[in-house]
DNA sequence: CTCTAAACGAGACGGTACGTCCAGTCTTCGG
DNA sequence: CCGAAGACTGGACGTACCGTCTCGTTTAGAG
């Protein structure tokens, strides 16, 4: 044979980790990065890092900062989102958004942003829309189910526009205003909006 | 040595422009950026040379590059905005949002989108609010009033929410969509947001 | 989720090959790619996949790319190499080098290369030369006995240093130079080193 | 106008080197790092960093690492080279040589082995030849003059094969070896090859 | 008018992050 | 168990821009 051999030793970490697991380990180091520096700070480098991952491993799997942003929102936003019934649709509703801007405060909503940004520019403008736009108007349908339900009188057969103008009205305040959204803005969205929208009564005679 | 030599000759344009003049020839070539590129692929070297004007008579203006296409957004859009009357809400309010939504589709839309997100990580949130907000919702108010004035069921005492709520469903669904606006987006908005939450009669018995 | 799926699917080839064979498929794999992209060009990754064998099977024999390469190289020169008797010193001399210029052209060059700067660097300087250095001083020894035998006036007691003086001009130069090396060049070897170092003659009286 | 300025203050180092004074700073660590790590070890990275530049101040200059190495040993070594005087050509040959493999020690060694093998995988293989081959003969030139003003015996119109022989020897030796170059072997190529091939009496009858 | 200070064009500079490539190690499976 | 396949960590690559700085030139405005 012929071996002449440089030992070249190499202490990696160990075991080394894959796929689901090696995944989940990424997003969460992308949703720690989000929240100490958000997302125009957010760098593939620093996820990589915080992830002791290699970058390749992280553009094997997401091929664009944003899609490896979105996905750690669609992650981080999978847990419950239903928000209590308190008996009333306009307690219920108030409840639901600010639990919302509660979160547009962290991660989620420097996902949100950085998600917006990249895919405009992006060949798959339609991705963001699976990601973001559901949620609002699904959470809106089920507390007017739940009005209805207990009685309360509520307009038949609402629109998605009807149904995701509170939310998408408490999302645009956020992009324009950043930073943390104040009860009164969320009761003006309430009252003025998801009210005269949904509530039956509010048109009534 | 094996490589370079010292440039020496220099041959630059002349007359050499200053103040109101460069200024407007800057924010010009930031709007052709932004229509080529996007906002995401706008960099000041290529605005620069575009405006061939030096880097430093930029940032002497504008520190940063959200600054920037802010002040670009905001001197295109100076322009005449108010839609023409049609001689009702349901139309005029459709023309007013298919002009905006048109708009979106070039440098305007990339400003915003731009200003956004740039923004949303700056130590000065709620400057794009001045440049964003209040427009939608004065155009809104002058549609109102006009079709008050016709004599059409307007709701009285419209408030900030309500006003600025089609313009809002609109830059979002942009935002999120990216892309042209079809009509039926801008119709659907018009028929289930702006006419039950502005005309009286719609919540009439 | 958003993206990927796990391979599954798996055909592999068969049957499988194991020790020398194996060994053998590798080298030759080493040396096609060696004349396709040269040492600089050469990866692992393409050696392993063109012998269809895993990275491992490689590593497992050789522990670094410069011991592959010299592994190679060996092997491929392991064949005839004595040039055939042309009844002349001069003659003979010549052809032996052309020979072995025509070689360094392709993958033995290639590889002489490559050990070279990988080696140098190594922790085991001196395996280089158990590969490199013996054999044009054998040729040449062999060609001076040939002539020897025939009654050529030839030098008694040629050194090393003296042996290997033509090949070495020759390795030189072609590390300088590259590519392929001139008739004229070899020409001048033989007789402005090889001949005056050699034949008794040139030395006479 | 329209700013609303985030200060980001920027302290870089101060006053920025330009022209020949950042050169020679890159060249100087250039060599600093050849002498610690070697040419295999070397990357642009470091040196940038060492020399406290950007990267493409480097890349600017030096499109590749070989000719970075070339450039930075062609300015290490264009000081006095010419050995001196001792009276005698074996002494004086000897002596050059010695200074010469203490340089191979060195960056120098470092420099020429990259420069051999990167330049030969380069559309540029002549370039190496410029800077590297010339000096040998020409010292071997001055040193077999001086011997010829002397009176010592020495062959008229050698030719620059013969001339290069022992310094080819020298790094050939170098190269396959490594390492510190022992005296002995520089004696025999003294004796066996540039006295043979230089001194006349040394054929005389 | 001349003189001076500021603004300007051009582009080199130090620096950060990018997305890619490869070396060498580790894991998973099938035979 | 070994071999094929290939994912993995780590690190250098060469590029793109950023925002600053240096260099001469041009211009405006004061004396």
């Amino acid at each position: 044979m012929l071996v002449w051999c440089s030992p070249m030793t190499d202490h990696r970490s160990n075991p080394r980790r894959r796929g689901q697991e090696l995944e989940t380990a990424i997003l969460e180091a992308t949703i720690a990065e989000l929240a100490e520096v958000g997302y125009a700070g957010l760098t593939m480098d620093a996820v990589a890092a915080r992830a002791k991952a290699g970058k390749v491993s992280i553009y094997r799997r997401w091929p664009t900062k944003a899609a490896l942003v979105m996905a750690a929102g669609y992650q981080y936003t999978r847990g419950a989102q239903v928000p209590p019934d308190t008996g009333s649709l306009r307690q219920d509703t108030f409840t639901w958004l600010r639990g919302f801007a509660d979160q547009l405060e962290g991660p989620v909503g420097q996902a949100l942003l950085g998600a917006v940004v990249d895919s405009a520019n992006s060949e798959q403008p339609g991705e963001l829309a699976k990601l973001s736009e559901g949620r609002g108007r699904q959470v809106a349908e089920l507390l007017v189910q739940r009005a209805r339900n207990r009685g309360e009188p509520v307009v038949a057969g609402l629109t998605d526009v009807q149904l995701s103008a509170p939310s998408n009205a408490l999302k645009l305040y956020y992009f324009i205003h950043g930073g943390r959204v104040d009860d009164s803005v969320l009761w003006a969205i309430v009252e003025e909006l998801a009210m005269p929208l949904w509530r039956a009564e509010s048109r009534g005679c």
